[in-house]
DNA sequence: TCAATTTGACCAAA
DNA sequence: TTTGGTCAAATTGA
């Protein structure tokens, strides 16, 4: 490698540096910031054409091969709406928004759809798993998982499963933390049940099997899988499949979260194409999710000190709090405080808004009625 | 005592 | 037949 070619890499290290550092008083500022990131872009196509690579091939991905923070990236091309109505429904903004301020999670993309019609809209990256795709893809459309439970049915004839290529499920990928236990995947704000793992042909880590913790009491369907990658352990896979209908219940608990701080912090115009930028069309329509988002669906980050790690912290994908394995996640647990602990106090924020035990009793009472 | 996790087994889709 | 997804008993911890 010549010496242009170790000078442009550097450029371009310090201009994705730079644009991280400026990020946030770059965020009113759409232009700025497209042509910052078309600029650095650029730069590493430039490098990738001098090592002899396609730069088509090269994306992204060439600035996150050298290690860098990697920036928040859509490759939605069609279906921004059924990304934007599915995180709206399924509350999943509210870790996108951690997503965009947070530099120390890896970058993400990609949209989910549910609609089966029209074109195509797998969002998985040419490179596929690993560091050289997006972090973020969709995989297929179609009906909701049904799962009947042939224990309670009596009937093993009624039990019904579906794989992967018939529910709606979205792909992420998130970054294990660095420190602390890394074998938690980050808090997602929904509360997780853990109720299997499995180690999985061809992969050295196994699976771990995830449902919302008021499955039953709200016939919540959500379910999420989460799964290192081999080649990055780093890196956590995660597929959530079916929508969260907990905060629809009417018997749901309804007080409403307290408003996020980041969302204040950058409020970015919501007309932001989401091709351009997972950061802006998110803060974008963040705020519609919140306002109408259930308790569920905006639950407050446990990671971090304020929840008590007992009751309904499931799983070790939100809080991992059971049995003491309280987990530092230091620059997320900074981030959830900031955003949803911004002066609160430091009681029970699982009791705050799930206060299940209390409903499950309740509901209990009712039926014997 | 209650609730969450672990883990082996079961079962249906591929 | 293989494999992924789920169940539920056993275990663990608050």
């Amino acid at each position: 490698m010549d010496d242009a070619t170790i000078n442009l890499i550097l450029r371009g290290c310090r201009l994705a540096r730079e644009l991280e550092n400026n990020l946030r008083n770059m965020a009113d500022q759409p232009n700025h910031l497209a042509s910052s990131c078309e600029e650095i872009i650029r730069t590493f196509s430039v490098i990738r054409e001098r090592l002899g690579r396609n730069p088509l091939d090269a994306g992204l991905g060439g600035y996150r091969e050298m290690q860098e923070p990697r920036q928040a990236e859509v490759q939605a091309s069609s279906g921004s709406s059924n990304l934007e109505g599915w995180l709206k429904s399924s509350g999943y903004a509210q870790a996108m928004s951690i997503l965009q301020q947070a530099p120390y999670w890896a970058g993400m993309s990609g949209a989910r759809t549910g609609n089966t019609e029209g074109p195509e809209a797998t969002l998985e990256a040419p490179g596929g798993v690993g560091m050289e795709g997006p972090s973020l893809r969709t995989v297929s459309g179609g009906e909701e998982m049904q799962a009947v439970d042939r224990r309670k049915s009596g009937s093993s004839s009624e039990r019904t499963r579906r794989r992967n290529s018939d529910a709606e499920k979205m792909t992420i990928r998130v970054p294990a933390p660095r420190m602390g236990n890394t074998e938690i995947p980050p808090e997602d704000g929904y509360t997780w049940r853990k109720y299997g793992q499995k180690e999985i042909l061809g992969s050295k880590f196994p699976r771990g099997y995830y449902r919302c913790t008021h499955q039953k009491l709200y016939h919540c369907p959500a379910k999420k899988q989460v799964q290192r990658l081999d080649n990055d352990p780093f890196i956590f896979e995660v597929t959530y499949r079916g929508d969260h209908t907990c905060h629809m219940s009417s018997t749901a608990p309804s007080i409403p979260p307290p408003p996020p701080a980041s969302l204040e912090m950058a409020p970015i115009p919501s007309t932001q194409p989401i091709s351009a930028s997972v950061s802006a069309p998110l803060a974008g329509w963040l705020p519609v999710d919140f306002s109408m988002g259930g308790p569920s669906g905006s639950r407050s980050m446990a990671v971090g000190g304020s929840g008590s790690g007992s009751g309904s912290e499931a799983g070790p994908s939100t809080s991992g709090s059971r049995r003491g394995k309280e987990v530092e996640y230091p620059l997320v647990a900074d981030l959830a405080d900031a955003m949803f602990n911004s002066g609160s106090s430091s009681t029970n924020s699982m009791d705050f808004i799930f206060p299940a035990s209390r409903e499950d009793k309740r509901e209990e009472e009712d039926k014997k009625d």
